[in-house]
DNA sequence: ATGACGATTTACT
DNA sequence: GTAAATCGTCATA
């Protein structure tokens, strides 16, 4: 980070968009944007972008060059430079909100996105070689459930499918598994 | 050029 | 539970 504090969290919940035949995807039936651009980049490539006229999200793209599959990460456990995570977050978060929880600085692809500082200028660059933004393997083996994905208004198959992977029980999930 | 909308978050009733 | 916030992007014309 630009004054040398590391931030990091451990991924918990994720969601995948699965190619031009998902209907809940940006790229659904081949749609390749200026925006977009970057899920169509080779895996590992960062897809960020900016929605409801303040918010940002990370995607890792997964698929070929040309084959826009892409992993939203919709939140993380925060594990290192909390401080931080905290003023970033309570940038925003307007005056008379109620304290901010460790649990409320990374459960949200939006939150966490904001948490650590990810931004447009982080759209498109390498999440496996990168230095200033990157992901590190996995240690341990969390079971992982899975459900329907959060806040698509499409219906039908593609809005019921289900592919929002989530560690059971933690307290960081955007929002707890149904019953 | 214009209008509708969104892979969300937050506040409020 | 509902609704506001807020603006870049995209489809249509």
């Amino acid at each position: 980070m630009p004054d040398g504090q590391r931030l990091a969290c451990r991924i918990v919940e994720t969601e995948a968009y699965v190619g031009i035949k998902d209907a809940a995807s940006h790229a659904f039936a081949g749609r390749r944007t200026a925006r977009n651009e970057s899920m169509y980049a080779r895996p590992g490539v960062a897809y960020v972008y900016f929605t409801y006229g303040m918010h940002w999200c990370m995607n890792v793209v997964c698929g070929k060059i040309d084959e826009p599959v892409a992993v939203l990460i919709r939140a993380g456990e925060p594990i290192e430079g909390l401080e931080l995570m905290r003023h970033n977050r309570s940038a925003s978060r307007r005056a008379r909100g109620t304290p901010l929880q460790d649990r409320d600085l990374c459960s949200g692809p939006a939150r966490l996105c904001q948490a650590l500082a990810i931004d447009k200028s982080m759209d498109g660059t390498d999440l496996v070689t990168g230095d200033s933004l990157f992901i590190e393997r996995a240690t341990g083996k969390p079971k992982v459930v899975r459900a329907k994905r959060i806040g698509l208004s499409v219906k039908g198959r593609w809005g019921e499918a289900p592919l929002r992977y989530l560690v059971k029980g933690d307290p960081n999930v955007s929002v707890p598994a149904r019953a």
